[in-house]
DNA sequence: CACTCTCCCTGAAAGC
DNA sequence: TGCTTTCAGGGAGAGT
């Protein structure tokens, strides 16, 4: 069994999942753990007690709560967080909850066994300036990710193309198994250099990142296996991967192979995705 | 600056 | 059956 790791489309699930805490209040938090990536700190009980909840959205794979009070709750689910919303009365601790937030009526849980993710604030007016974000670059799903903002971060770049896609500087959000699958679909190598892809396959690679991120988004995230998203909603696009985990595997004809590439595994088709640009 | 490597962590699965 | 080892990966920071 594989654990579902959060990538934007499973973060897109759960912000969408979380928009019923919408106006309400945080009327108390409880910090079973601090211990995540980075120590969460105290103050975020001062910070975010007794404030509302104004807005809920995602920024790359990073989840904010918008407070009353100026204050952003920032959140990261890392490889195995999740979170999730119960009404108070159904609460039963799991394992590996390490914080709660009481919400009225609701209980907000962030769940995390490999301790990966993080949870802060920030309280800059605009949030894209914040430590966290003044460096990422643009969202896959950005009208402003054109083709004009990409093409030259690829010309310029002699390392792989599978890396630029995890390059959080250059397009934020794509993680391991979502760039396999992105560069699947565009059948482009994932080992090609950058630098050599041409003019179509640029267009093609970005159209194909839109595609294959808004059909997750629209399957509810990945999931893979048991994960349920806040609302409860079971996603459900890991039975759309074409090569993620199915390495010798068949696909039109051809195999799937698996690489170890950066330290990290590929999932490819080496006989439908191109290491050339001709 | 561009890029790669290492590390943090737990639990599932494989190896013995 | 049960213990030990291996593996998975996001992103910061160190290393090349």
């Amino acid at each position: 069994m594989l654990l579902f790791m959060p990538e934007l489309p499973e973060v897109q699930t759960t912000v969408n999942g979380l928009q019923l805490l919408i106006n309400k209040e945080i009327t108390n938090i409880e910090l079973y753990s601090r211990k995540l990536r980075y120590k969460i700190p105290k103050k975020l009980i001062k910070i975010s007690k007794n404030t509302k909840i104004l807005k809920i959205f995602r920024i790359a794979k990073y989840i904010l709560l918008n407070l009353d009070n100026n204050y952003t709750i920032v959140i990261h689910l890392g490889m195995s967080g999740r979170l999730r919303v119960l009404d108070i009365q159904n609460y039963i601790p799991l394992k590996h909850d390490h914080v709660l937030f009481t919400i009225e009526n609701n209980i907000l849980l962030f769940n995390d066994p490999r301790k990966f993710g993080l949870i802060d604030f920030v309280k800059e007016e605009n949030i894209y300036l914040s430590k966290y974000f003044f460096k990422l670059g643009l969202d896959p799903l950005d009208k402003n990710f054109t083709y004009s903002y990409f093409k030259p971060k690829i010309n310029k770049s002699k390392t792989s193309i599978k890396q630029i896609l995890l390059n959080q500087h250059i397009v934020s959000g794509i993680g391991n198994i979502y760039a396999c699958e992105i560069l699947f679909d565009a059948k482009i190598s994932p080992f090609i250099e950058a630098c050599k892809l041409n003019n179509n396959q640029i267009i093609k690679l970005m159209s194909s990142c839109k595609k294959i991120l808004n059909k997750a988004i629209r399957s509810g995230g990945s999931s893979l296996k048991d994960y349920k998203s806040a609302d409860g909603t079971l996603g459900n696009f890991q039975k759309n991967f074409k090569v993620y985990n199915k390495q010798d595997q068949n696909i039109l004809g051809h195999k799937i192979r698996r690489k170890i590439q950066n330290g990290r595994s590929t999932f490819y088709c080496p006989g439908l995705q191109k290491k050339t640009s001709c």
